[in-house]
RNA sequence: GGGUCGGUGCCCGAGUGGUUAAUGGGGGCGGACUGUAAAUCCGCUGGCUCUGCCUACGUUGGUUCAAAUCCAACCCGGCCCA
């Protein structure tokens, strides 16, 4: 399934890419040493989701086959962003912001969790190196940067998609940006990656890397370039940005209930690239297709129980008996300390983070999608005294957002 | 550096002195409907414990009873030239 970039940008025929990786695997096994396989993650975001850990899944494999996953949490590139699928200059993000994902990141790969669920091997001695960029690309100097400014050139950055694309429509291009793949190949020097995993959109970049191991006497990296993983509204690919994503750290019911909805067209890539299931046993109604690929998923992350429990609610929440009952129970909770009494109905929607504004909160109210205990609230200004008569109530904003208020 | 065009709400994009919180589209959210979704129809889509008040059309000043609309300076971008 994975679709293997070999020989890159050189002359010549480029033999069979499968042959090439499997003399390498095999010349690894003779000379007794580990692949060291490269898989770099830039910490723009706060959350890993599902468009990634197809990516972590594959490097999994690769420990599991006794190799070195080396991770690149790229907080030095980060900073600059990477201009790959974007049709706008990227913001730059500050260094404290870049720490605080990196950090989370980890922590979703499953570092210091229960290795049952992790992402990652982060246990066993020898599997895993992670590596901060920041580590060799602070130190560059002028000459340094200007050497590896002189292994492009401004005609093979321009044949890259996004920035012809950018190039030809009149959007601003900034110069560092050209620096991007030079530096993100330019880790795969420093740390003599023999693999670099990547998307396909990521071929350019890898295929850099490739060019600058060469230059500086190493030998280039094989590219492993996998699927993009198609996000929830099955058409464009699964990025934050875009808000089709699915988190690894989304609670079961979350999870459950937007993988069951996803189009049909792209639910047999979720099997593909996100589960082991035999395709051939699948069941060949579209629905029950669907929901298992669901719960194959949220058992993955959050074991079989919860995801099982997810099912279950997410089919009483499509019934329409949300907000009380068994399915409550999945409910996130709200405090109700942070709010002053006595409250008005949208002052409370807002208070408790259910809508983002207590103007958008009076709408929804007027508009009839807000239920307190399944009753609906018709009232924006209608006043609750204190938290006492809240306490232990659910309250649902549409279909899909509830709320269990807390005291305290 | 010179010339020229332009910077409007989440995005695109109207509006060139006065019912303008600002036409329209996209997206989003909510409602109805359906086997989830999609499609379709309807409503909403600045903020504020809100019968009112406050901020908004790159920034800062200015002209005017009145400015997104006029003027000035500045900032940012595209294109052409250097």
């Amino acid at each position: 399934m994975a679709d293997l970039f070999p020989a890159g940008s050189g002359a010549g025929a480029c033999s069979d890419p499968d042959q090439q990786l499997a003399a390498r695997l095999e010349e690894a096994e003779r000379a007794g040493r580990p692949l060291r396989i490269k898989l770099g993650i830039d910490p723009t975001g706060s959350d890993i989701h599902l468009g990634h850990s197809l990516l972590f899944r594959k490097l999994r494999a690769f420990q599991d086959a006794g190799h070195i996953a080396v991770l690149i949490i790229g907080d030095f590139t980060a900073r600059i962003g990477d201009p790959t699928g974007k049709s706008a200059t990227r913001v730059q993000l500050s260094a404290a912001a870049v720490e605080a994902n990196a950090a989370t990141y980890l922590q979703q790969l499953g570092q210091g969790q229960d290795p049952e669920r992790a992402l990652l091997d982060f246990e066993t001695p020898g599997r895993l190196e992670v590596r901060r960029n920041s580590e060799w690309l602070t130190g560059l100097d002028l000459p340094q940067v200007i050497e590896l400014l002189g292994i492009s050139t401004v005609g093979q950055m321009l044949a890259k998609e996004d920035f012809s694309n950018r190039y030809g429509s009149g959007a601003p291009i900034s110069l560092h940006e050209f620096l991007y793949p030079l530096l993100q190949g330019y880790d795969s020097v420093q740390v003599q990656a023999d693999l670099e995993l990547g998307g396909t959109d990521q071929k350019f970049n890898v295929a850099m890397g490739r060019d600058l191991q060469r230059h500086f006497g190493q030998r280039p990296q094989f590219g492993m370039l996998l699927p993009i993983l198609p996000g929830l509204d099955g058409v464009q690919k699964m990025s934050k940005s875009l808000g089709n994503t699915v988190g690894l750290a989304e609670d079961p019911l979350s999870m459950y209930s937007k993988l069951e909805k996803v189009p049909d067209a792209v639910v047999d890539d979720y099997l593909t690239l996100l589960t082991d299931l035999d395709m051939a046993d699948l069941p060949q109604n579209p629905r029950e297709r669907q929901k298992l690929m669901a719960l194959e998923i949220t058992q993955a992350r959050h074991g079989g129980p919860a995801a099982a429990a997810a099912q279950v609610d997410a089919a009483k929440l499509v019934a329409g008996a949300a907000g009380s009952g068994a399915a409550a129970a999945e409910v996130p909770e709200a405090s109700l300390a942070a709010v002053n009494f006595p409250a008005k109905a949208f002052y409370l929607l807002s208070a408790v983070g259910l809508c983002a504004s207590s103007s958008e909160a009076r709408r929804q109210i007027q508009g009839g999608g807000v239920k307190l205990d399944g009753e609906k609230l018709a009232d924006p200004n209608q006043e609750f005294a204190g938290p006492e008569v809240l306490a232990g109530k659910v309250l649902q904003l549409g279909k899909k957002t509830f709320r269990r208020l807390v005291a305290g």
